[in-house]
DNA sequence: CGCCTACCTACCCG
DNA sequence: ACGGGTAGGTAGG
């Protein structure tokens, strides 16, 4: 009887302990704004999940990545940032610990074991347009996020814009995500396995709520990839080069060139794959490659010209470098510059 | 291969 | 007011 009464104490003194924790405390990872814009790399289409968020009237993003609610905000030398899980009576680590933990998790979310000031001297010295850009867009970080998610957010994606991707890859996570957390009024869903995409009814209400076309694609796709073994296909998926990993990729329904080519970029660590869609056909058109003006349709040849004229530019990692100019391209299509 | 068209929907712009 | 154009494309002919 004691030792259940235990138990229960440690468990509330646990809570308490995350409680506090959580509302007074800002974790810290030491990173130098240089190295990471949090703006510019969670807000330019890459990850449809981050939203700006006012805190103690500070610029703050909310997210979720990882099945955690995240919200980060930065200074000149920091990372500061609050971590909400679904259990609060989570194993017992201390601060520093789990600190350490959180600190990895974003590390390897970032990339941060790849210092940017190098490379941004190396595109820099190769291409003076990507200079004139890197001044404003210091610090754009490809994200390595989550390979189920990422496939049914550009899935998402095709002929379609920012905010109602946005809205669409909520809508999955909230039908068949998990609850993490309610923050300020809002619940915060984790993004769904390929599992439950799976269920019976998923089409139709998906259709229901504006998916279009699209909705297809996203029931199809999870099912071809439960029939060649689900998590199993994914962990294979990520063990294979670049040419392979994209040609697997494309055998799903609604991935074509493009939405692979972000698949790799973004979530299987293929730093030199460059999606090329409309905003990088403009800009490649406009002011690379002249003699491909005036094409209505971005073909496959193209595609593979684009890509590769970027990749002779900027070297291996040129989908990292491309995103830079992408983003300058977004801001200004936005308004924002 | 290259080119064409249909596909869903919401929002912008004239 | 209302209709065409378009938004980080893809599949099928």
């Amino acid at each position: 009887m004691s030792m259940v009464l235990k138990g229960c104490l440690n468990i509330w003194r646990d809570c308490l302990l995350f409680v506090i924790i959580r509302m007074n405390n800002w974790y810290k990872l030491i990173c130098n704004n240089c190295e990471l814009q949090l703006s510019g790399t969670l807000n330019g289409g890459q990850s449809f999940r981050w939203s700006k968020h006012l805190e103690d009237n500070q610029e703050c993003w909310i997210g979720v990545f990882k099945k955690r609610v995240w919200i980060l905000k930065q200074n000149e030398t920091e990372i500061l940032y609050k971590v909400f899980e679904t259990k609060c009576g989570f194993e017992k680590k201390e601060i520093e610990e789990r600190n350490e933990l959180y600190n990895n998790i974003l590390k390897d979310y970032f990339q941060l074991n790849l210092s940017l000031r190098e490379y941004y001297q190396q595109w820099s010295e190769a291409d003076p347009i990507f200079k004139k850009a890197a001044q404003q867009f210091y610090g754009i970080r490809i994200l390595n996020q989550d390979v189920t998610e990422n496939i049914f957010s550009f899935i998402c994606s095709s002929n379609n814009n920012i905010s109602r991707i946005s809205s669409m890859v909520n809508k999955l996570a909230k039908f068949y995500g998990d609850k993490i957390c309610e923050i300020n009024g809002e619940t915060y869903y984790s993004f769904p396995d390929v599992e439950n995409l799976t269920q019976p009814g998923v089409e139709a209400k998906l259709r229901e709520n504006g998916f279009g076309y699209r909705a297809k694609y996203i029931t199809k796709s999870a099912e071809m990839i439960k029939e060649k073994g689900g998590e199993m296909w994914l962990e294979k998926l990520k063990g294979m080069d670049y040419e392979e990993a994209k040609e697997s990729l494309m055998t799903l329904t609604g991935i074509g060139a493009k939405v692979a080519d972000c698949i790799c970029l973004m979530s299987l660590g293929h730093l030199g794959a460059l999606p090329v869609d409309t905003h990088v056909y403009q800009i490649a058109a406009k002011f690379y490659m002249p003699h491909i003006r005036n094409k209505k349709t971005v073909t496959k040849k193209m595609y593979d010209e684009i890509g590769d004229h970027f990749r002779k530019l900027y070297g291996p990692l040129a989908g990292w470098a491309h995103t830079v100019l992408f983003c300058a391209d977004l801001k200004k299509f936005q308004g924002e510059l």
